[in-house]
DNA sequence: AGGTGTCAATCTACTAGTTGGTCGGCTGGG
DNA sequence: CCCAGCCGACCAACTAGTAGATTGACACCT
């Protein structure tokens, strides 16, 4: 099911990811890549032909780790809330920590124009993913009473995850990571039930 | 004390505007500018030496166009409601109608780690600048009594503008100009007190 | 055990095209 | 005369991508 890669691979996909979350699909470039993995330039093209083959398999990848993060996340949370804190409190971290300091999905939706298509497909993909997450966290919630909200859970969930995007531009454009975590903090708050 | 600019460099400001809102920072090149506004690439070196100089004019328009454009807001509405609505409804519009789809600082914020550091300062300086009208706005609105929030106005503010934001990347990644909309719509609800 | 074919992985050397940027000269209007 | 505006020609560096040769590990057959 899920696409295997050989370490090399893989070793090559990671730091593209990196690159990716820092500048962008048009930040940065084979050398770069080939710069931190040491290794020569057409090794890279061996492993993935084109940039696009390359960004499109990072993306996958993305994909797939985000979805068994979040199914990983059901099980050890039962509560609405605690699901939804914990999601945010793993993005509030990588950008602390300065691991993936941003969702490359939310990078390459920003260039969505000028990307190859079947690129921003993955990424459309991803955003629907994330979406029908939110969706089952807030209806949950609303039927526990937690959570109060009077739109549509869909159109809701939406709203929460541009919140989310949103919060990570603002931490990267102010430079300053904590905000990250006030600004999820307050999104969250919006959507509970005072208590 | 606004840079006054020549016609043709102001040609030159706008094709690059919506050139950096489609692909970003990296994502365009001197060449794409002198095809659109039919000139030879080195005139355009001649209005603006390079593309750092290029990029931070057209950042600090943007910074006034948007300064000017809050202030005639402020004129036509005495409402902290309708100012909310006004400015994500000209958002919506932006989008809808294709001119300027996304904002080139919220574009730019994402490239930050990897564009010069002037511009990165003047967008650090465009969210701050959105981010104090907001809070003269949310104020109002807790004054008033049409707005509720528990946090602080400045982590409110922020919270806004974050989702405003996410919601240019949403609607991007979804190839959907009216989810802008919905998404913007939710977030006022949030804010408002239910009547 | 020894030879042989296959194949992934890597390299050096190269391509054609693009990048941001420079230089010197041509224009037309004040 | 001067000077802003513009242009053709050029540059070094970089872009994604290719060609061809060299490794070394594994499998298969005798």
């Amino acid at each position: 099911m899920s696409t295997e890669l050989s370490p090399r691979a893989t070793e090559i996909a990671d730091h593209t990811k990196q690159l990716l979350a820092a500048g962008g699909y048009h930040g940065f470039s084979y050398a770069d890549v080939s710069k931190r993995v040491h290794i020569g330039k057409p090794s890279i093209h061996h492993h993935f032909p084109s940039k696009a083959d390359l960004v499109l398999a990072v993306v996958a990848r993305h994909r797939e780790q985000t979805r068994d993060g979040l199914a990983a996340l059901d099980q050890h949370f039962e509560d609405p809330l605690a699901r939804l804190t914990a999601y945010t409190d793993y993005w509030a971290e990588c950008i602390r920590e300065g691991t993936s300091p941003m969702c490359i999905c939310a990078m390459l939706a920003a260039e969505s124009p000028m990307v190859p298509a079947d690129i921003a497909d993955q990424v459309r993909a991803y955003f629907q993913d994330l979406t029908a997450w939110l969706v089952t966290v807030l209806e949950r919630g609303q039927a526990t009473g937690q959570f109060r909200f009077s739109g549509t859970a869909s159109v809701e969930a939406q709203t929460f995850m541009s919140m989310v995007h949103g919060a990570m531009l603002t931490a990267r454009a102010l430079n300053d990571a904590e905000s990250f975590q006030a600004i999820s903090r307050t999104a969250i708050r919006q959507l509970s039930v005072p208590t």
